[in-house]
DNA sequence: TTGTAGGCGTTATCAG
DNA sequence: CTGATAACGCCTACAA
């Protein structure tokens, strides 16, 4: 027995016939005798043979393989998106290779490297926090490779994007927490500079005045880490420091959420009876919790699913780029559960 | 400007030299003018030349690229692994092909068969829980083809694996609630096939015998699924089947620990007063719930770090698989929170 | 129905 | 110091 794996050479010296009958025969090529498909088809098998996927990709300059680059996979919704990439790319028979770039520009060029020296057929990209200029993928665009960014999108023309509806999460939230009876709506917001961020601080207020209600700014809080710790500690102040108390917290995350519902909860006051709780994103843990979560799903699987979907159509030429004019956004869905029911 | 990448070729034209003196020139062999490099190099610049890491693979029979198995990306502790694994990878210059299997055998096979046919120089597999029989690793390993299995290792001669020490982890959280004075410890535990489960189960009734106590196998429930609701449902059908009713749960993972959480809250039952719970792996929302849960905390990130290491080390021949005798063992920790403390 | 030759991009080997 | 050639494994015109 050969070390290694065997070759289409192994098959056909065994067979007494030439490498192109072997590789004819083994994709069921018209033309070749049954007689002789059925004999190869047996020595492969006995060999074990296995298409060599390398020498393929260098015959065919295609390797069947996407690029993934992603600021951190320790992160939940991130995770989920990688799921979904992971899910379509294996069902249309590509490879996923998968980078993080710890927020870090120099390893998102770098990463952006060694896959074009690999060959990917394409990317999805969530760049990193420190990437405010995007040569570096300008460049690709023009010369037509195929990317799909999600979540984090430029602005740069002819990028294809993913996203989801931020202002209409944060709208539906809030205008549930208003049917529910609750009348002074905490938003605790993330970091200011980021436009989800302040995206959803619009759906927000959008709701407040369609409902008739006063947008005060005071209400409007900005959690710039957004752990649990944080907003625990800025909620405890707040319900201290208004003069009207909060009956109600929407938070830019779900870490945030159950922040303001400890804090209330330790401040004696009832959830959802005497102060109503939405959070974003829906993590794992928001129908773990006591009471269970009211959030604003982000369908991070369907936004990996998405994205790749496109972004093979774009490889293998199903979709003309032109088609797709402005970014594609995927609705989110409000979870009302038990922090926000009153009524 | 031609379309698609500038190969060696290509440089050669314009220097009107070689392809192997541009290849040399590229990678600074002795034996070439100083000339020729800087003019090849000032080309390859020009024209953007990138080696092509496919040509590369075919030639060397390497491809610099490992591949990676896991049952489930959003898996909090999984993806800290998977976070480790990139690390590592990505600073000794390999590539990461990633697959989950969802947890079913087949997947799991054909993973491995793409990935072989995609010339990987080695795998990182944490298997399903259907698998049950090893064929498939088994014939890999005796071929002498570098797998290292992490978290869920096999036994099976010669496998190298990474895990951390289940026995103590379980030990720990054990002794740690009969220090506080719990007497009748349900263990909620994973999937029997999965030797983590095994080991702590073991844990678990070394605990116990060592305290004093007796193990009662109807106080060890297994939860195949390991999720909160199946944990929920088991849990309040224990509360009123079992003929002394349990004080405390130790769970084989977070989410069941919360499942039994909330099954004892339904019935009544206050959380440590009444009954006392520890999860294992320490997932993140640990720290968030009501009352915080006490949990052994799993290093997922330095274990992938760690197996990838291993495995690099085995590719590149820097390490004697015999010199490995036994499992590589990381350690627990035990954190302990409110959910398990009442004295 | 099958075989031959050439090439995908690179590099090792052997000649000059 | 540099060039030609072959080979990694596979596919595909073109020939036979």
């Amino acid at each position: 027995m050969k070390i290694g794996q065997a070759t289409i050479k192994d098959i056909a010296i065994e067979l007494n016939v030439s490498a192109s009958t072997v590789s004819r025969a083994l994709k069921d090529y018209p033309g070749i005798s049954d007689e002789t498909k059925r004999k190869v088809k047996e020595v492969a098998e006995k060999l074990n043979y296995r298409p060599n996927a390398i020498a393929l990709s260098l015959r065919k300059s295609r390797s069947f393989t996407i690029g993934v680059i992603i600021p951190e996979v320790v992160h939940f919704f991130f995770s989920t998106v990688i799921s979904g990439i992971e899910e379509v790319a294996y069902s249309r028979g590509y490879n996923v290779i998968l980078t993080q770039t710890n927020e870090k520009l120099s390893r998102e060029m770098s990463s952006i490297d060694t896959m074009l020296s690999n060959q990917i057929d394409g990317f999805l990209v969530s760049f990193s926090k420190e990437t405010t200029d995007f040569d570096h993928f300008s460049r690709l665009l023009n010369q037509g490779f195929p990317i799909v960014f999600f979540d984090r999108v430029p602005e740069i023309p002819h990028a294809i994007s993913v996203m989801v509806d931020d202002y209409k999460g944060a709208f539906d939230a809030t205008d549930h927490l208003v049917s529910q009876g609750y009348r002074n709506i905490v938003h605790l917001s993330g970091p200011l500079n980021l436009k989800i961020s302040r995206e959803r601080i619009r759906g927000y207020e959008s709701a407040l005045i369609k409902n008739g209600l006063l947008v005060n700014p005071d209400y409007i809080v900005e959690c710039p880490i957004g752990t649990d710790h944080e907003s625990q500690k800025i909620t405890t102040k707040l319900l201290k420091s208004l003069p009207v108390r909060p009956d109600a917290f929407f938070a830019s995350n779900d870490m945030a959420a159950v922040g303001a519902m400890l804090a209330c909860k330790a401040a004696g006051l009832k959830i959802p009876e005497d102060v109503g709780i939405v959070g974003f994103s829906n993590w794992q843990f928001c129908t773990m919790i006591d009471p269970s979560l009211s959030s604003v799903s982000q369908p991070g699987s369907k936004m990996g699913a998405k994205a790749t979907d496109i972004l093979l159509d774009m490889i293998e030429k199903k979709l003309d780029p032109e088609s797709i004019t402005g970014p594609v956004v995927l609705e989110t869905e409000l979870l009302i559960r038990k922090s926000s029911v009153r009524i």
